[in-house]
DNA sequence: ATAAATTAATCAAACGTTTGTTTTAATTTA
DNA sequence: TAAATTAAAACAAACGTTTGATTAATTTAT
């Protein structure tokens, strides 16, 4: 509970999101941390391991929350695609600071160790989204063929943009107060509309 | 042409993609050059200034492609539509590096040249996809209501997405040779069939 | 046309600063 | 009394940048 070590762990997500690996030091670190420089190699061993440790947690603790709703039994294959969506949302927007570092390691990143972390990641979700496609097709509530690489990417790349751009949008639409309350709720539903649609799946009122 | 201060900057878009601002060195960079490390200040300056040559040479280079085409009377929405999605795809397959430099500046950026580069851009494209939208409904080809910025963060984070983990898809859906060649195609093909279920748009055949 | 003057390009070396890490010693906390 | 934390200093290595000298190319003057 709010020990020291949590304390630069948590700092340092939040310095490495907005300044990058290299481009936040360890004494960037300590001193927003407030705590010495020397309690990094005192706890983690090296801002590499510090590094790790950020990613690590981080995924530890969210790993297969999709597996966990893949499995429950008491859903159909489209309540389960939905349920992935709302809370992967959730999480992104919850999780901020990490989901920058993790899109940045995605796009160049040298440590084995996060590399690991990164591939069983997403081949999680394409085995998700492929055995929901099938389920559905199976059960007869999907009509339509796609692709699973063509959902992963159509769902982690709407999100992760939606929510990056966020500001943008916000300012380019002059948005309303209720409509910047809903926005993360509007991109939900709008993916989900979205994938209905590719997935023909027809909703039972 | 092939002049030293244009391969220092194509060598420096390398670099800086492979390992972001601050992890690429201006030795690293003088050396993959094959040149000495003070023609970087002689040429531009500085490191950054450097960075920032790099960002303004492919902006200049490719900004308002999309505005050509929104602009040619020849097309009507759903074609221009079209068209953006293709370009836009083909632009980032051939344009790997700057791409990835740019994915990372969107997720952190302190740099106001660059700020302003990347907010351009991307009003530009929400622009675009608003009159877009608009011209398809006056016309009545399209029938649905879709917000601009919903097609923005799909466009560009399904592209973005779907490019960054090509290698992964490769190898989890253990693709043929076919289907490898075939992969910006197909990617072209799913974005713009889920654009027409978006927004109503009924092909004429 | 040719010699002289000027500019551009390149180089190795060095500059001062910051980096990650470690050490030492003293103090606080549990 | 052992573990946690602090402050301060030290370290080699790497950092971005600048320097002065040298060569290559171009322009000017005769």
């Amino acid at each position: 509970m709010g020990s020291n070590e949590e304390n630069i762990l948590l700092t340092a997500e939040k310095l490495f999101a907005e300044k990058g690996f290299s481009g936040a030091s360890t004494r960037d670190i300590s001193n927003a941390a407030k705590t010495n420089i020397s309690m990094i190699s005192y706890y983690f061993g090296s801002k590499e391991r510090l590094f790790e440790k950020v990613f690590e947690s981080r995924m530890t603790e969210g790993l297969s929350f999709a597996n966990k709703i893949l499995e429950n039994p008491a859903y159909n294959a489209w309540e389960k695609l939905s349920l992935v969506v709302e809370r992967y949302v959730d999480r992104v927007k919850r999780l901020r600071n990490f989901y920058i570092i993790l899109q940045r390691q995605q796009l160049a990143n040298n440590n084995p160790q996060i590399a690991e972390f990164l591939k069983k990641s997403k081949i999680e979700f394409l085995g998700i989204y492929d055995r929901i496609i099938q389920e559905g097709n199976s059960q007869g509530i999907f009509t339509k063929e796609v692709q699973a690489q063509f959902i992963h990417s159509l769902v982690a790349g709407t999100i992760f943009t939606g929510i990056n751009n966020f500001s943008v949008y916000q300012e380019f639409f002059g948005m309303s107060a209720a409509e910047k309350e809903n926005y993360y709720e509007t991109l939900k539903h709008n993916i989900k509309h979205t994938l209905k649609q590719l997935l023909g799946y027809e909703e039972q009122n």
